[in-house]
DNA sequence: GCCGGGTTTTGATCTATGTCAAAAGCCCCC
DNA sequence: GGGGGCTTTTGACATAGATCAAAACCCGGC
C-alpha cells in the first residue's frame, strides 16, 4: 500500500483523510504466472495498481496475438477503454510473472472522486501523464526505425530481455519477432 | 461560446455558475489563415477551442515538417506537452484556414479547477476521450495498410481534402506524398 | 489571358521489413 | 538426463513504401 500512496503522491500530495480512504478501497491480489486480469468479451470494471510483476496487454488480429503494451511495478493498469465506456474489452491482460496488485472498482472510485475532489484531481494530473507518455510512444513508433525503437525500449525498461518473450516484444515494437531476432544479431 | 459550452456539456454538464465563469475567462481570437497559434521553442500557456477553421501540428525531423495532427471546428487544441510540462514546445501550430479561437490561460484555468470541481471534472472526462481517441488512432496507425488508414481519415473528417493540402494528409498518415497520391489514384 | 509558385502526379529504382519454412537452442518435467 | 515443447535464429524470397527526379496541374494576382 505504501507504495501505491507514494505513486500517488508523486502527481499529487494527498492529504491524510484522502490517503486513508485510498487503502480502505484498494484490495490487495496476488495472481499467478499466466493468469489473466482480463479477457476479451468481458467488461473492465477495475483500476489496478500493479506493485509487484509484469503485465501485457494483448489483442488477436488474424488469429495472432498482437502486444501493444506492458506494465511494470509502480503503474496503474486497466483495460482503458473498456473501463472508461463500460464496453466488453477487445483486449486481454495477462501476467507474465507472479504479480502484487492492489485493485478498485470504478464505482468505489468514483464515489471517491465525490467525497475527495483532490483525488479526482490527482487522476487528473495522472491522466496527463499518461497522455503525454503515450504521445511521445506514437511519435517514436511513427518516426523512428525499429532499431531506434528497440533501444528506446531498452533504455526505458532495462532488464525487459529477461522478462519478457522476444515475441512479444516484437509485437510491442510493431515489428515481426524475426526482424527483433536481426536487430539483436546487428547490435 | 455557446459552441463551447455545448460542446464541454456533452462531456459533463455544468451548473450555471460554472458556465458563466467559463464565459468570462475565454477570450476570443480571430486569426488569419497560416498563421502561427505556437512556434515550436516557447511555451504554450493557452488552451484554446476551435470554433471555426483547420489546425495541423507539426514539427520539423531532419529538415522537414512532419504534422502530426490536425484539428476541426468543435475540439480543444494546445500543444500537449508543452502546456502541461511548460516547456518549450518541440512542436509549431498553424492555421490552415482562418480560424475563430477561444483562449484560456493555464493559470486561470487551474483557478477555476479550484473553484469549480465540476470544471475540473469535465476536464478529467474530456482526458478520458481524449486518451481513448489517441490510442485508437495509435492500434491504427500500427496496424493498418496506408491505404486503410486513408479511407479511415476520409471517414473521420470528410471534406479534409478540400482543406488541407495532401502533403500534410501524407506526413499524418506516416507516408510519403507521393505513396498517398499514388494511393488515391488507385481508389 | 498569362506567369510563377505551390501542389500533385508519374516513373524508376532502392530498402527495410514481412512471410514462410526450417534449423537450433533452451528449459522444464517426468 | 532425455524427450517435447516452447523460444529464438537463420535463410530465401516477396513487397510496401521511400527516395529522387521530372513532368503536369492548378490557381491567384497582375
Amino acid at each position: 500500500m505504501q507504495d501505491l500512496i507514494r505513486y500517488i503522491n508523486t502527481y499529487h500530495r494527498l492529504g491524510a483523510e484522502a490517503i486513508s480512504a485510498l487503502e480502505r478501497h484498494f484490495e490487495k491480489q496476488v495472481l499467478p504466472k499466466s493468469e489473466y486480469l482480463l479477457r476479451e468479451g468481458s467488461v473492465c470494471r477495475h483500476l489496478y495498481f500493479l506493485q509487484q510483476g509484469v503485465l501485457r496487454g494483448y489483442y488477436v488480429l488474424n488469429g495472432k496475438e498482437i502486444t501493444h503494451w506492458f506494465a511494470f511495478e509502480n503503474s496503474f493498469v486497466t483495460s482503458f477503454h473498456s473501463y472508461i465506456t463500460a464496453q466488453p474489452a477487445v483486449e486481454n491482460i495477462q501476467l507474465l510473472e507472479g504479480c502484487v496488485l492492489l485493485a478498485i472498482t470504478k464505482e468505489k472510485l468514483e464515489k471517491l472522486f465525490n467525497q475527495f475532489p483532490e483525488i479526482e484531481r490527482a487522476v487528473r494530473i495522472a491522466y496527463e501523464k499518461y497522455y503525454i507518455r503515450l504521445e511521445e510512444r506514437f511519435v517514436n513508433a511513427h518516426f523512428s526505425s525499429a532499431a531506434e525503437r528497440y533501444e528506446t525500449l531498452l533504455q526505458q525498461y532495462p532488464g525487459i530481455t529477461n522478462r519478457v518473450p522476444l515475441g512479444h516484444i516484437a509485437a510491442y515494437l510493431g515489428i515481426s519477432q524475426e526482424t527483433l531476432s536481426r536487430i539483436r544479431a546487428r547490435l
